[in-house]
DNA sequence: TAATTTTTTTAGATTAATCTAAATTTTATA
DNA sequence: TATAAAATTTAGATTAATCTAAAAAAATTA
């Protein structure tokens, strides 16, 4: 058994272990679950125990191929629940995270494949994040920061990096919702700002911050 | 805050007064949640101090209203998965009931509503219980057991006193799943047991332990 | 390389939820 | 009503998960 306590850690791991090569670090797994170190290395003590990481005192830790196997169905279910509460309930894409957050601890294998049927094998959830199939497998979808396009390019929302409910409301307000199709008019080298053109027509302004957490696939 | 452990103290209160009057017992609450009396008096205490329950040393316990609502919305959002469960991802409704236990637990207002929606506000969840409305309101529906009917009433039924998956199950095999049409064609006093025709024009012969579990509506 | 800073671990508590065994109170019975 | 039986509570532990403060190790910098 995997305690629910036990599963975000593994998922917090996985997610330091996308962006960096290097082992997880303490001091980082404490900053991703907001707790203190000690905390953590309590509890990699238990993961360790359990088989589900790697874990030599100082060094970090990674996922052995079962924390792999549990981060990722965890990460499926969340992702599921997030299509779930989008497509059918009718919840808004920056409403979601903190149920899904609760609803990935649901047992039941059943459930889990059945939820998957029922929304039409989903590939990417509502934040454009991909979600792994039933073995695991994750599909790849070639994609852009919006920061690193050129004048006269254009493309499709398909993502996003940051996924605060700030962040997407503000995009819900600019039209660059997920699917939007833009152009990107112009950028200003003094602040990295670009002007870019939306679905509707409309000319809008964007900041570099934005530019460092949208990504758009490029047509 | 109400944890998880004192949510499903909250319904095992609830689920015994409904059948008996007088304050729950201690050891009645050990039996419903399969735990110990020394659990139960734990937690009784800490239910008190919270004001979820009316609580005196060796006189058993009744739900204050605040006690009261908060199992009532723990209720309403079990049966409101089950529904989910078995309308929208095709489970049977023997397999449902080990979900909902998890799924009740999800907190958010904003969920049980909008899924309450989505389902179209159903009053009866797959068993025939009633599923109380936001505002605590419970649908009450004339039935009674099979064991009560003569020889030559019609019914149709409409809920079930015990929810095994055995039961369940077997209601199936005889063609009396919710819904079905039944005429009781005669009673063996010897026993008590019955014969019935089933909606396909099948006769079966059901036991007093059928007769005492089954629900019908008179028609 | 020695000193300083940062990171990580350990020590020692706390809280919720649970248990077994023993003590106490209530209820039933002779 | 005394005694026995049943129900309930208390005492004392345990486990998971968390915390703060202190100690130890590793990394950085002078
Ligand atoms: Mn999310
Ligand atoms: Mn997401
Ligand atoms: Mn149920
Ligand atoms: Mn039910």
């Amino acid at each position: 058994m995997v305690s629910q306590a036990e599963e975000n850690y593994l998922k917090a791991i996985f997610k330091i272990s996308e962006k960096e090569v290097k082992a997880a670090s303490t001091n980082a797994i404490a900053a991703e679950m907001q707790t203190t170190a000690a905390s953590v290395t309590d509890m990699l003590k238990r993961l360790a125990e359990k088989n589900l990481i790697d874990y030599e005192k100082y060094r970090g830790v990674q996922l052995t191929a079962e924390g792999n196997r549990v981060a990722t169905v965890l990460i499926r279910k969340h992702r599921l629940w997030e299509v779930f509460l989008v497509d059918h309930l009718g919840f808004a894409w920056d409403e979601v995270h903190d149920l899904a957050e609760q609803l990935e601890h649901v047992q039941g294998n059943a459930l889990i494949e059945r939820l998957d049927r029922f929304l039409g094998h989903p590939k990417f959830d509502p934040h454009g994040d991909p979600i792994p199939d039933a073995e695991g497998r994750w599909t790849l979808r070639p994609q852009a920061l919006l920061a690193t396009l050129k004048p006269g390019d254009r493309g499709v929302v398909t993502g996003v990096e940051d996924h605060s409910p700030a962040f997407l409301q503000y995009l819900d307000q600019m039209g660059l919702s997920l699917g939007a199709e833009i152009e990107l008019l112009e950028r200003f080298p003094y602040d990295q700002s670009v002007r870019v053109r939306t679905q509707a027509g409309r000319e809008v302004s964007l900041s570099e911050k934005v530019g460092q957490n949208l990504y758009v696939k490029i047509s």
